[in-house]
DNA sequence: TTACTATGGATTTTT
DNA sequence: TCCATAGTAA
């Protein structure tokens, strides 16, 4: 095995070398962290822990595929290292052993999209006005709830005499009774209820301490307290355990990641060892001084500034256009440029804020005829058909799912109304059976005769699949659900592109699903279902294509292109109205780490693009340019220059760009908000030539102190006098 | 039961 | 603007 730390800086060293006792590793971004975490890991096994003994927990698919790709190639016995997501982790564990806790290990997984529908029959059932408790509110509160490690119990108990939380709390008990009649658990109690199980089972909890040693895990930033308290009852006995983040690039506080997690990790660990990973291998140095002088402005997180050894860099372009349409054209336009300069497609990436802004851009690079993919938006496996189909498929495996069956029992049309689902559910319900025996017994409700014979019919049909499941491969279990259901048939004879679409996607899921059966080693239902219910869109990202990368800022984390825009960059947009308005000061400090991760995704090249007006809602609506453009210093900026006028088009498109810059504003650029840097060394003295990266070589005019920092005053023959931080400015101001 | 029309709501989403 | 859903007519 080759030296595991050669190549690697001080920091980095101490981090793979440093394997007993609790250790935070603080990576920023682009740092090399994943090197680290892989090369720890191959340490370990050279210093004789067993592979088995090793568990790395991401928090993506993609993470962990990655991860064990690069493990396995630095390590022979690299395969046999617990690396995965903290979702399937749980799966596994709980398959085992969830009898313990009322369920069988037949369970199915509800996505959000599966729990929304629930919550929505349980408000019903339970005549609680959803225009007061949202379907989507009161999910979003359990979610709340479960990610704090709070029971339905608990909850009660904590709402006391505030009637909305008592509401919440009436319905949480009745999800949680639901989900367990279903045999099925959401995405949140796959983490909750392995807590519960090692916690009421200490021989088992001690099983999984005794196997996993020797612990990782990845964006420590993101965890919740429900992983966090997972994590703790893993690693409390051998205290092996290495977390590694950013608190920086903290962004999914909103889904319940807990920031002080990470903030308070020496206070949860005792003795636990920091290890800054400071050095960054991606950026230039204007790109990353523009990050660390944004992200500097937020209050609570842990002194941690990047640096690099790349070159300096191009200036950042901020870039103010007419409109939301002129902006998508300067995006395009400067695509092409950047293309016809010998760049590639995939070198690019546009950054928003949300999806909906996706739209005007991908129009233009329709005309424009520039290849892009979209990542995100709605996920393959959350398309009407797709969910159609497997919950086919979920009913097959899991009998008790009434959420699936009643999904489909009139898709495709079988004649059987809402009417007379909610009769049979209240026989199944008074009868103690599932939705599914109850229509196996559809002739002793009451009140439903006619029907009785189309239930039976259609109960018919699904025994009919779960026979035939016992021998077809997963693909083939497809085909003759949709054919012979008519699921196709009544796609095809709609005739229409939309519905020709969904035959596509569900040909797609079908190669998938063959795909499937030939790559992995367990290739029955159960792990076809867990398979897509814990896989996201950004997981199937993969840079061959070369092609323009769409997504919002938050699916960038992680990823890294040479060019990146940020579009929208405007007040309201980013940061958010809901942000600004928010009386969390957090919040805006969330939005401001987005930013951060949006600035350190590019490797060469910036732009923040905003609009002096766009369409939202059908409404056209001016933001102000968002105020962290004010936080990036000046001098990194570069102002728009205006395109090519040769090009027709383009003129018409920008004829109106000279009446809109707000860069031109002086008062637009402050730096109250940063915090004096405490030692400045300044390589020049009054009467030095200088090079400044934008005016070019000047003269030292005057060095006055300015807090603990210094005012340079620097004469360029022909922009005149201007003014630097020299903090600010240590890498674009230097002596000649 | 189904098929059409009106209405309202619209961040971010690793699983 | 665009979407999902609730309500109504047939």
């Amino acid at each position: 095995m080759a030296d595991l730390t050669a190549g690697l800086n001080p920091a980095q060293k101490k981090a793979v070398l440093k394997t007993e006792g609790p250790v935070l590793i603080l990576a920023g971004a682009g740092s090399g962290k994943t090197t680290v975490l892989t090369h720890r890991i191959a340490y370990l096994i050279e210093q004789g822990v067993k592979p088995y003994n090793i568990m790395a927990i991401t928090f993506t698919n993609k993470a962990a595929r990655e991860m064990k790709e690069r493990v396995e190639k630095i390590t022979p016995f690299g395969k046999d290292v617990w690396v995965s997501t903290f979702h399937s982790s749980c799966v596994r564990i709980l398959r085992r052993d969830i009898e313990r806790l009322g369920y069988t290990s037949q369970f199915t997984i509800y996505d959000s999209d599966d729990s929304e529908r629930l919550i929505k029959e349980i408000l019903k059932e339970l005549n609680i006005s959803d225009k007061d408790f949202s379907p989507k509110m009161v999910m979003g509160k359990i979610s709340e709830q479960k990610n704090e490690l709070i029971s339905a119990k608990a909850f009660l108990e904590t709402a006391e005499e505030d009637f909305r939380l008592k509401t919440i709390s009436k319905v949480y008990t009745e999800y949680q009774k639901r989900l367990k009649q279903n045999n099925a658990l959401d995405f949140d109690d796959l983490i909750f209820k392995t807590v519960q199980l090692f916690a009421q089972n200490p021989d088992i909890l001690d099983k999984y301490r005794e196997k996993f040693l020797y612990i990782m895990i990845d964006e420590y930033q993101d965890t919740n307290s429900c992983q966090y308290n997972l994590i703790r009852q893993l690693s409390s006995k051998y205290r092996n355990l290495c977390a590694v983040g950013d608190d920086d690039q903290s962004i999914y506080g909103w889904r319940g990641a807990n920031i002080r997690n990470i903030l308070d990790f020496e206070k949860d660990f005792k003795n636990a060892e920091v290890i800054k990973l400071e050095q960054n291998y991606r950026s230039t140095k204007v790109i990353l001084d523009a990050a660390n002088t944004v992200i500097k402005n937020n209050i609570s997180r842990k002194s941690k500034e990047l640096w690099t050894e790349n070159e300096t860099g191009g200036l950042i372009n901020a870039v103010g256009l007419e409109s939301d349409f002129e902006e998508a054209a300067f995006i395009a336009s400067e695509i092409e440029k950047g293309v016809k300069n010998g760049g590639e497609y995939k070198d690019f990436a546009i950054l928003y804020r949300n999806n909906a802004m996706s739209r005007v851009i991908e129009d233009r690079f329709v005309r424009s005829s520039i290849p892009y993919r979209l990542l995100g938006g709605v996920p393959f496996y959350g398309r009407k058909e797709i969910k159609d189909v497997m919950c086919y498929l979920k009913v097959l495996y899991n009998p008790s799912d009434d959420i699936a069956i009643k999904r489909i029992i009139n898709v495709p049309k079988r004649g059987i109304g809402t009417a007379t689902i909610e009769k049979v559910s209240i026989f199944a319900e008074d009868s103690g059976m599932s939705f599914f025996e109850a229509i196996l017994n559809a002739e002793d409700i009451p009140e439903i005769k006619s029907r009785s014979k189309k239930l039976k019919d259609f109960a018919g049909v699904i025994s009919n699949f779960r026979e035939a499941s016992e021998e077809l491969k997963i693909s083939e279990l497809i085909e003759k659900i949709i054919s012979e259901t008519g699921y196709r048939d009544e796609l095809e004879s709609e005739n229409t592109a939309e519905a020709l679409n969904r035959i596509d996607n569900i040909n797609e899921l079908i190669s998938k699903a063959f795909e499937f059966e030939n790559t992995s080693e367990r290739a029955d239902l159960s792990a076809f279902l867990e398979e897509v219910a814990l896989v996201a869109d950004i997981d199937s990202y993969s840079e061959d294509d070369d092609t323009v990368v769409l997504m919002t800022l938050h699916s960038s984390k992680g990823l890294e292109f040479p060019n990146v825009f940020i579009a929208g960059f405007e007040e309201g947009i980013f940061p958010s109205y809901r942000s600004i308005l928010s009386d969390n000061p957090n919040a805006v400090e969330e939005e401001r780490r987005l930013c951060y991760v949006g600035i350190t995704r590019a490797k060469k090249q910036l732009y923040f693009t905003y609009a002096r007006s766009r369409m939202q809602h059908g409404q056209t609506i001016s933001n102000a340019p968002s105020r962290f453009l004010k936080e990036v210093p000046m001098d990194f900026i570069e102002k728009h220059k205006a395109p090519d006028s040769k090009n027709e088009e383009k003129q018409a498109t920008f004829r109106n760009k000279a009446s809109y810059n707000p860069m031109g504003n002086k008062e637009y650029f402050t730096y109250g908000k940063i915090p004096a840097p405490k030692n400045v060394t300044l390589d020049f003295k009054e009467g030095d030539k200088v090079r400044q990266i934008k005016y070019g070589v000047g003269v030292v005019k005057n060095i006055a102190p300015a807090g603990a920092d210094f005012e340079v005053t620097v004469e360029f023959p022909e922009a005149g006098t201007k003014k630097f931080m020299a903090m600010l400015s240590k890498n674009t101001l230097k002596k000649v």
